[in-house]
RNA sequence: GGAGGGAUGGGUGAGUGGUUGAAACCGGCGGUCUUGAAAACCGUUAGCCUCGCAAGGGGCUCGGGGGUUCGAAUCCCUCUCCCUCCGCCA
């Protein structure tokens, strides 16, 4: 959400960065709106006042044994008044924070502006891609021939877009995510939280998911409850409606958890292999961060996220996202693409992204600077990384002629030493 | 799932229709005293919206929403959450 006041004082500075991003005419009626609020909200509370005076009058003359009578009558017209003019301020005071709702965040002026994902610019880049001297397979070709990922079973039993892991394979997903909570809570000052995989309505709306992408997730029926799409939604609204102190700041946390989206409308795209699936396990990074230290934080939670390609020996490169490509929330995104040799292409393993205020106004997410008056803090997150696309891009990347896959040094601890994957005889 | 009890400011906790936006205590902040600190004492200590160039007004908020009333923290309805007991259960 943005903040009333600073949409007022900037009108068309806000349209024209919304019309960058591709919401061009969510603000036409916002002037209209927003004027006939205040101009009821006024008049309503002009009555209240006079309510209020006469009601310590009546009292006055009630504690003296005198009529009272008279005022009476006269406060019984005036409160009809007020009760219809409450009405008009509230059904355009209702107005005005749904429009504020469906607003999405203003980009930084270091995003570039562009019209889709071929705008995106590429940052930077780490790692050469290995060259093979045989076709290198696909993942679901390789999965399935190692015996450790089973798509047929996973249909059977829930549907398209599951994966079953089996083996070596389920152990080796299981040791990804514990190399990346050691890697974050050891070495990059994160605290680990695990927190629910179900989640209420309130908190979506904290995050910005929801009222205007309900279609990705997955609700439970008649309930308030759904099921996370990512661990940002339950990490960031762990300090919704609380004050923080400012030396607490930044408070990193990372979390493991399941994510679960509905991926409506992606019909055809990455259908093939695990790349895209309703359920998938996330090692997620959140900062809360002070509002000018945020872009500072957006810069190094990059990095955290970047040390584990790196100690897995996967070549990435990093993008930052076009005005158009953003998510709803985020001023500024930098996404982590890993290399995919079956494909020849990047691919997005973490999404790394600065909210500023936008989250903190919506989960009403504060701070406090010594005795001073409280501020809205700056969330960030990334993941640190999508683990399911990790184990993909290690079975591609150390994939030999034989069918066989080479474990990273840096999971060999995690597995007993294992140095390698092969297929059964 | 059944029965009952509760939700008040940063915290504990008074308050059952009319200067109670809210006592008291604790905590926080400022000060007096002190070589310094502690103690003691004094003062101060919510948020949001809105009018205004400002100074300064006004409105709303006692878990959320609705209602009764001239007037609601106080009465009614409803929802949410928490606690206790019973049942069930990893």
């Amino acid at each position: 959400m943005l903040d009333l006041g600073f949409i007022r004082d900037n009108l068309e500075l806000v349209k024209r960065k919304l019309r960058e991003r591709g919401f061009p005419d969510i603000l036409e009626n916002f002037d209209t709106v927003d004027r006939e609020r205040r101009k009821f909200l006024v008049e309503a509370e002009n009555r209240k006042a006079r309510r209020n005076k006469v009601s310590d009058e009546i009292a006055a003359l009630k504690k003296q044994k005198q009529d009272a009578s008279a005022l009476i009558a006269e406060m019984k017209q005036l409160g009809a008044e007020i009760q219809e003019l409450d009405a008009k301020a509230k059904a355009y005071d209702d107005q005005l924070r749904e429009l504020l709702r469906n607003i999405p965040n203003v980009p930084h002026p270091s995003v570039p502006v562009g019209s889709g994902p071929p705008d995106n610019q590429e940052v930077r880049r780490w790692g050469e891609p290995r060259r093979f001297d045989f076709a290198p397979q696909a993942h679901w070709d390789l999965g399935p021939a190692l015996g450790i990922l089973d798509f047929d079973r996973a249909a059977k039993i829930a549907g398209t877009r599951f994966a079953v892991y089996t083996g070596l394979g389920a152990k080796l997903e299981r040791v990804l995510a514990n190399f990346m909570l050691d890697t974050h809570t050891r070495e990059h000052g994160y605290t680990e939280v695990l927190p629910p995989f179900i989640v209420n309505s309130a908190s979506l709306y904290g995050t910005g998911n929801l009222p205007k992408f309900a279609a990705d997730l997955f609700k439970l029926e008649g309930t308030d409850y759904w099921l996370i799409p990512t661990a940002e939604v339950p990490v960031t609204n762990l300090y919704r409606d609380e004050v923080l102190e400012a030396e607490q700041l930044p408070l990193k946390l990372c979390a493991w958890t399941a994510c679960f989206r509905s991926e409506a409308g992606s019909y055809g795209k990455d259908t093939r292999g695990i790349i895209r699936q309703h359920q998938f396990q996330k090692v997620e990074l959140v900062k809360f961060a002070l509002p000018e230290k945020s872009y500072d934080e957006l810069e190094s939670l990059t990095r955290d996220a970047e040390v584990i390609l790196q100690r897995l020996g996967l070549p990435y490169r990093v993008v930052v996202l076009c005005t158009a490509d953003m998510g709803f929330s985020s001023a500024k995104t930098y996404d982590l693409e890993v290399w995919l040799p079956s494909s020849g292409e990047y691919k997005e393993i973490s999404s790394c992204s600065n909210f500023e205020a936008f989250q903190a106004r919506r989960a009403n997410l504060r701070f406090r600077r010594g005795a001073g008056k409280t501020e809205f803090l700056h969330t960030l997150n990334g993941s640190g990384l999508a683990i399911g696309r990790t184990w993909l891009a290690v079975i591609e990347n150390y994939q030999q002629a034989d069918g066989s896959v080479v474990i990273p040094q840096a999971l060999r601890p995690y597995l007993d030493g294992l140095e390698r994957l092969v297929p059964p005889k």
